[in-house]
DNA sequence: CGGGCTGAGTTCGCTTGACGAACCACCCTC
DNA sequence: GAGGGTGGTTCGTCAAGCGAACTCAGCCCG
């Protein structure tokens, strides 16, 4: 038997799926990222149903990964924006991922539409698997898989 | 105008969403990394419907994430099994990055189902956004994404 | 005050996709 | 050549996603 015994029930890739998996949900993440806060931008943007719009929305503010936020602009009615929440934010490596193996597979002509760079430095930035020892890891295969919970 | 223009319809998280987005496809890629390759076991660890397996495991052999390779057990007629790519190996970061977030905000107790190691020196692994200039982010506010294609 | 606009949803038919269960073909062992 | 396991396909049902139309609250202009 070659796959390790563990319980997949419990596994965390199917957890997070399970909350930010549905269609559009990581999409409306990525424009929460770039700074997007109101429905109808998101709308726009997106080009999304509005009813399933409005469902991821409640779906990511119910699972505290955007919080709602009362706001309102001179001579308009008060309204509210999406912002994200630190629970939010950790979702950051996720689209990066996403979007390094897009770049990498899926551009065209090397025309990358999206660069990250250091706010600091300005320097392109990339993930990186890193130990605590410090070693920054080549790749998928130099990491061994622990199962901590075995089904028995 | 808060958010930043660029044309969203080559976005790459988009375009790895629609290969890897549907449902199952990212557990398939797990299951995969943890070692599984014949359509059986697939289909016993993740439950998932035979057709959606099936499908899943076509779409992924044409994207060229997976790729299906004759084999023949000793005594058993030949068979064939789904292997990763070079092109779904590079997932890997994608699918660290989904469960470390999971590990964080879902696991139970603190009790994380699969923990990841250095093969070499056997120490915990995780994700880090560095620059080229060395530096570790600390984090999705030190990133400052760049447009490159705007709309106009 | 009356009517229009706008942002944020909601409702409605329709189509697509996921689901579990049953069925099938191949080829091996006995 | 009977039985069984692997690797699917087919089928009917049910949930989800879809675009378009409708709603509703509040502000704005006249």
């Amino acid at each position: 038997m070659s796959e390790a015994q563990w319980d997949r029930s419990r596994c965390s890739v199917a957890g997070a799926l399970a909350v930010v998996g549905e269609k559009w949900s990581l999409l409306v993440l990525r424009e929460a990222f770039l700074g997007v806060r109101r429905f109808a931008d998101f709308q726009r943007v997106l080009g999304a149903p509005r009813a399933v719009l409005t469902d991821r929305l409640n779906t990511l503010v119910e699972e505290g990964i955007l919080r709602r936020v009362p706001y309102q602009a001179q001579g308009e009615r008060q309204r509210h924006e999406y912002r994200l929440t630190q629970k939010g934010i950790d979702l950051h490596p996720a689209l990066v991922a996403l979007m390094a193996w897009g770049d990498r597979y899926l551009a065209e002509d090397g025309e990358v539409p999206l660069e990250l760079r250091h706010r600091d430095c300005g320097e392109p930035v990339h993930l990186a698997l890193v130990c605590e020892a410090g070693h920054e890891l080549s790749g998928a295969r130099d990491v061994r898989p622990v199962p901590r919970i075995p089904t028995g």
